[in-house]
DNA sequence: ATTAAATACTAAATCGGTTTAGTTAAATAA
DNA sequence: TTATTTAACTAAACCGATTTAGTATTTAAT
């Protein structure tokens, strides 16, 4: 039960294994090999269910014709959307994606890196947890294409695509003043990422332009998401008196509406709120919940050429390798 | 900029390569390698940061610590589940997952296939479209472990880990029925998978053992699942006027659950509903929404149990390679 | 004093491809 | 007729590890 090889195709037809390498890779042509032995050589493989060994191939070639995707979480439908997306591209691409989540763990994250460095991928698709940024210099400085999407090092000149959170956070902010909303709080994690701050000033720049108030700004553990969430809305409704919620995160979002709905508020007209992030049951749910979009087929084909073209070396003075993405709001009930 | 080989070692502590490669890999004691050597070696390779070339490795030992996951979906959270905690583990056991996604598309998932075996994966953990045994009988009588998770051949005697569909679809019946639903109604996909045959089943005979009347089981096209969906929810009430319905899916509910609430219908007192899987919002809609749980854990935990019994060649007469787990019922409002 | 055994190491084969630098024989050019 | 090209193919190096089958030296046993 031994798997056929190219020696066996070989010593089959008679010929070198360098002839049948050369027909079987299509460059027989090229290499002046005549078409009858080439026609003889594609028989043989065929009827010999020939598949090269991919092993052999990367080891000769030095690429293995694999892309690593790193994200923090799968079960975070936006992660699960942005895998979806690039593993069909790449796999149309005839490319192959090996998976690693961090769990917003640096260490997991180095570890991640490390293993599909020595893995030879050809390159790295990663949302960082954004404490890595000497380890991801390091691989990108030793010539393995990366790309950086959703989360950037911003001190940093690595390939990047990410949405616009600045610009987001206002369109959010906008949406609720335009609905008459006067007192508007947000409700955010403490993770130390750009996105998130980027965020968050987005938020304050946006009221402080429109409403004088105070700022209602609501930092919640990650790690203690559900119950500091719910105890956030309950201050912001309670205690100061907002009329309008601002949730950093879609799974924030989906907490707050738990809570909101088990307080003795009218909702949605005494408060209203709005999700940075969509997720399929905003729509379902009634009211249905308005939210901003983030372009995910548009950061996983952006991400993916940027990093081809660092593959192909295509790389020119005017290749741009920064990329912000304009995010758009869904409009809907709330 | 050129990795750190063997040979560089090697070189500098003018060894040969064969003295490093052990050393290197913890087999020095075993092959009595003097102690100082060993500490000499490890600490140049420490200096020189060398880390193997797992290609060159895998080519030269045959095993990869690769295995393929191979779903039908990522954004269905449940697949996003099963990764996530698959990937944990393995992970842990220090092997790498290759991602691929069918889309329930036979001739993507024969290509996955072959490209995996090609890669040399060490095993193949697959939720199959089911039309493929041909292809998935020839690779594991190659020799390549494999596991069928969440969607088996019956016919065939592969390695299989599966939820009882059939007793969870009569669990959620009993849950109605026990809630004093009299006419029950059932929507479910038109998926040629033994799982959604034996829901199916499951609800019938539970119907039959219980409440005498016509079936009303809707089967809808899954690939207009959501309008489909919709027009069955209407069809059970108004036509049939059900006061119980039973979602084979969980993503049928949450489409069934919106077009409900849109109907003039007093939910979920005149209509209970209960779903097939769970979903991370169905404890954030009000009412909550019943569900029967598939242990994802479990199902994740065993497969990748029953495969490392293949790869580590444990395998003796009493080893069992099929298992079903039980789901259970999350009784929530409806 | 000889033999056997243990220690500490290494040369070279191997995995299965790709690729460079040829070789041989026939065809064409000078 | 000899030199040059071209066609058609191949030997062997190479990628970077693992592993088998040794070798040389020292130590222990008889």
């Amino acid at each position: 039960m031994k798997r056929v090889s190219l020696d066996m195709i070989a010593k089959e037809v008679k010929l070198s294994k360098t002839t049948v390498s050369m027909v079987l890779n299509g460059k027989g042509d090229l290499h002046k090999i005549n078409p009858d032995t080439q026609t003889l050589i594609l028989s043989v493989a065929k009827r010999l269910k020939f598949r090269p060994n991919m092993i052999a191939r990367n080891l000769s070639t030095g690429s293995s014709m694999t892309l690593a995707l790193i994200v923090p979480r799968m079960i975070d439908t936006y992660y699960g959307l942005i895998a979806e997306s690039m593993e069909q591209i790449l796999s149309k691409l005839g490319y192959q994606v090996l998976l690693g989540t961090t769990h917003e763990d640096p260490v997991k994250e180095k570890e991640l890196l490390l293993t599909f460095e020595a893995q030879q991928v050809d390159g790295i698709l990663i949302a960082s947890t954004q404490h890595n940024l000497e380890d991801i210099k390091a691989i990108s400085d030793a010539g393995l294409p990366i790309v950086l999407f959703d989360r950037h090092y911003p001190e940093a000149d690595l390939p990047y695509v990410v949405v616009d959170n600045y610009l987001g956070a206002q369109k959010l902010v906008r949406h609720l003043i335009e609905a008459g909303r006067k007192n508007i709080g947000y409700i955010g994690l403490n993770l130390d990422l750009t996105a998130i701050k980027d965020r968050q000033i987005g938020f304050e720049n946006a009221i402080e332009d429109h409403v004088k108030d105070q700022h209602n700004l609501k930092i919640v553990d990650h790690k203690n998401a559900k119950s500091d969430c719910r105890q956030a809305v309950e201050e912001l409704i309670l205690d100061q008196g907002v009329d309008g919620i601002v949730f950093e995160t879609h799974y924030l979002a989906l907490f707050g509406i738990a809570k909101i709905r088990e307080m003795d508020v009218d909702y949605p007209n005494a408060v209203s709120i709005v999700s940075f992030g969509d997720h399929e049951v905003f729509s379902i749910f009634r009211p249905e919940v308005t939210a901003l979009v983030q372009p995910v087929e548009k950061i996983a084909q952006n991400s993916i050429d940027m990093l081809m073209k660092q593959i192909e070396n295509k790389l020119n003075s005017t290749s741009k390798l920064h990329e912000v993405v304009e995010p758009s709001m869904e409009v809907r009930s709330t």
